[in-house]
DNA sequence: GACACAGTATACCGAACGGTATAGAATGAA
DNA sequence: TTCATTCTATACCGTTCGGTATACTGTGTC
């Protein structure tokens, strides 16, 4: 592993662990391995450095997320995919997916909560787009797209996390049956 | 206002918009028209005020919480006093529901992680006692009573969350259709 | 007046913060 | 060999961090 990939690595441990604002640059440097300008090299500021860690890590997430979404006439079935696929990111890359949740959520106005927002916007989006183009089917939607998506991410982003936290640590399996069963649970407010 | 209460409010203020480890003492004593040792005298660090910020704003909250969770027969009827229990708190301290997630979500190994805890686990320990109390109606739960208590605390959290986001700020206002609704969804999901 | 005590301000501490000027090593191309 | 480019380290910058030693002011008690 290079030094760049390194400094990504051990920023991605300790954001995780302790929050991109109470982790300073010279630790991140001094567990990578290199010293400061070494990191501000690649990274022309802490924050450039959190951007590229979210876009490297995204980016390859999000194209699969896309195609996850696609909707192809089958709500339920277009809702199991793109849960399974956000339950096999977060299977792949727990500390990332931890890290992302935490700036979800974060304080809307801190720096970190910026650099998350295109990877957050990108994910509503897709999300927002299968029930858009399953409008037809659910009848009136009455502009609750919108309201749709975000309770579906919330239900298993939740879930998710949960399920990563009672497994002690970093291990995460979640059968397809699991999976359909939060899907099923999601839908049934829908229609009921 | 006496210059102790001033304080908290401009750390909740601060803590909220940027988040704990993003905002500087200093910046809190000045906005709250005092210097750094009134703040010290009253809080004696830092950790300190936010203990006591979440301590303060949390204990009325849980009481409440509390009483509302007291299991009678019903569980729907209990989920829906217990979520309109939550609601209303968001309702009438939105500042503090959004610091409160925030800490929720954050860093396991954050100092202001350590501070939430206690509100965090009483809050689990309130949702898990309704499940617990109606085991008995709900048949075999195989020890399951955490994670539907686990399931609903997210799924009312994070539905109250994006409300008051959607809302464009601090308003919030859900009505008791609403709430039922939510309670129906979740639990039809465990019922199926 | 003398005292105690709660509350506040001035001025300061060492350490850590994010960031950089500068120079040296390593590499490959000409 | 020379040169340019890429990468890295030494040593440093000004600022802010959380926190404090000390002394002053108000207020009520005796």
């Amino acid at each position: 592993m290079d030094n760049r990939e390194m400094i990504l690595e051990t920023a991605l441990d300790l954001f995780y662990a302790r929050g991109y604002d109470a982790v300073g640059v010279q630790e991140i440097a001094e567990r990578s391995g290199v010293t400061k300008p070494t990191l501000y090299y690649y990274f022309k500021s802490k924050y450039g450095l959190l951007e590229q860690l979210l876009e490297g890590r995204g980016e390859a997430f999000m194209e699969r997320l896309h195609r996850a979404c696609t909707y192809e006439g089958d709500l339920r079935n277009t809702l199991c995919t793109a849960a399974g696929e956000l339950v096999s990111f977060a299977e792949k890359e727990p500390k990332f997916y931890a890290l992302f949740l935490a700036l979800y959520h974060s304080a809307r106005e801190n720096e970190a909560y910026q650099a998350v927002r295109p990877l957050v916007l990108r994910l509503q989006q897709e999300v927002e787009q299968i029930f858009v183009s399953a409008a037809g089917l659910l009848g009136n939607m009455r502009g609750r797209q919108r309201q749709f998506s975000l309770g579906f991410i919330g239900l298993i982003l939740f879930d998710i996390k949960m399920r990563l936290e009672t497994s002690g640590g970093l291990r995460l399996t979640v059968s397809q049956e699991e999976i359909n069963s939060l899907v099923h649970q999601f839908m049934h407010g829908i229609y009921s």
